[in-house]
DNA sequence: GTCTATAGGCGGATAGAC
DNA sequence: GTCTATCCGCCTATAGAC
């Protein structure tokens, strides 16, 4: 008998949660993660913000959640753009990548901002953070290591220096590919990050104008550096 | 007479400026440049906060002139981290000003936020932020122009696509230069940022462990990307 | 230029009723 | 789970005295 009123409440709950996380995200768009309020969420859902604590004990539990969540978008939409060109050789995958999380970013300036922009003070990432954060980059890993498999990628040289971390950095992220080849990755997967912030954020303002055309040229650039051809 | 009184008033009205800018850089590093408060400014200089109206009419204003300081600062870091090695061949130039504006950023993470992290909200920065923001990569432009007038760059290919705004962008920028140095340089600049903001902003941890030798690894794949050997 | 005082508004968080 | 009421702090910005 109350099996149904459970779920009935669970699903409530549920749609609850789902409607905090949609306002508190257009929150972020007008005020920045710093000034997310709970108070200002509960306000505009018509609720009284004693209330949304039952859902959120605190702002850094709702601000995790939206990190989560954004990391988890930004990983779907790699996965997506390499699926939508699966027949496709490594090289051509990779470059959809690039395009796909660029084109998210766009479509997504603020959850953007609020996973790879600057962090808000006051607030540290717990590690149920890590997880979704490496998603993203598991899809470069899966195309270089077809590639490796296959001829298409020329293992780049490596300083000496850098040997020893480079190795550790493997055997942390692919232990099947070369060093080489997932320090550079790592390398060129926060270069990406970099072309993506500097138009996000306005850096190319008044200096590139056709940024698609430009972007397209970066990545092209940066497939090279990874043994892509 | 009051040609004294005067000096007196204007040296006076430039010191308490810089404690206010102060100030406002250390609580920069406590709440973020989001809720940078002229209140709690003036509160922690011991003078009313309409005091401080008389120097900064709004906290927009503040702002500005703490983006223009920043600005300059990493500007005259590159500059000075270039001529450090004044007498070395472009490609050591370049790579001792990608460090020198690493550690600048490494050394003031917040005013490093302030320009390359997120925007911030509500703010519209004026046209006066635009030279001093062109000032570190007017030092790319330099090395580069060196390299070119010697035998030290190679000009990378370009895909026919990106041709006019490279011209474009050239024209702009450093009309002197092939438009492709020009095109590649905007991107590689952009780049760097990638990796300084990733370490800085913790997407680097748990996965770069010795960051030094790491970016010196990526910076020398930079150089090789821009046509310096 | 600096002060006090004030207007009008924001926020996080909790207690206790229903 | 939701509400009202409340505590206590924060903010921008201005008026008017000195």
């Amino acid at each position: 008998m109350s099996s149904t009123a459970h779920g009935a409440r669970a699903r409530a709950r549920i749609e609850v949660t789902a409607a905090i996380k949609a306002e508190a995200r257009r929150q972020l768009a007008e005020e920045g993660a710093a000034k997310l309020s709970l108070r200002a969420v509960a306000r505009e859902l018509g609720m009284a913000s004693s209330a949304l604590y039952r859902y959120f004990p605190n702002r850094d539990d709702l601000l995790t959640a939206l990190i989560i969540d954004a990391y988890d978008s930004v990983g779907e939409a790699a996965e997506a753009a390499r699926d939508a060109v699966a027949d496709a050789g490594p090289a051509v995958r990779w470059t959809a990548v690039c395009e796909g999380v660029r084109r998210w970013a766009l479509g997504h300036p603020h959850e953007y901002a609020l996973i790879y922009g600057t962090p808000v003070p006051g607030y540290a990432a717990p590690d149920t953070t890590v997880p979704p954060a490496g998603r993203g980059a598991m899809v470069f890993v899966g195309i270089l290591r077809d590639a490796h498999r296959g001829p298409g990628l020329a293992v780049p040289a490596l300083p000496a220096g850098l040997e020893p971390e480079a190795v550790r950095m493997a055997a942390d992220i692919a232990p099947d590919l070369p060093p080489e080849v997932v320090a550079t990755m790592v390398a060129v997967w926060a270069q990406l990050f970099g072309l993506i912030g500097f138009e996000l954020f306005g850096q190319f303002n008044r200096v590139v104008e056709d940024r698609d055309t430009f972007f397209r040229h970066a990545v092209g650039q940066l497939a090279r550096t990874v043994g892509l051809t």
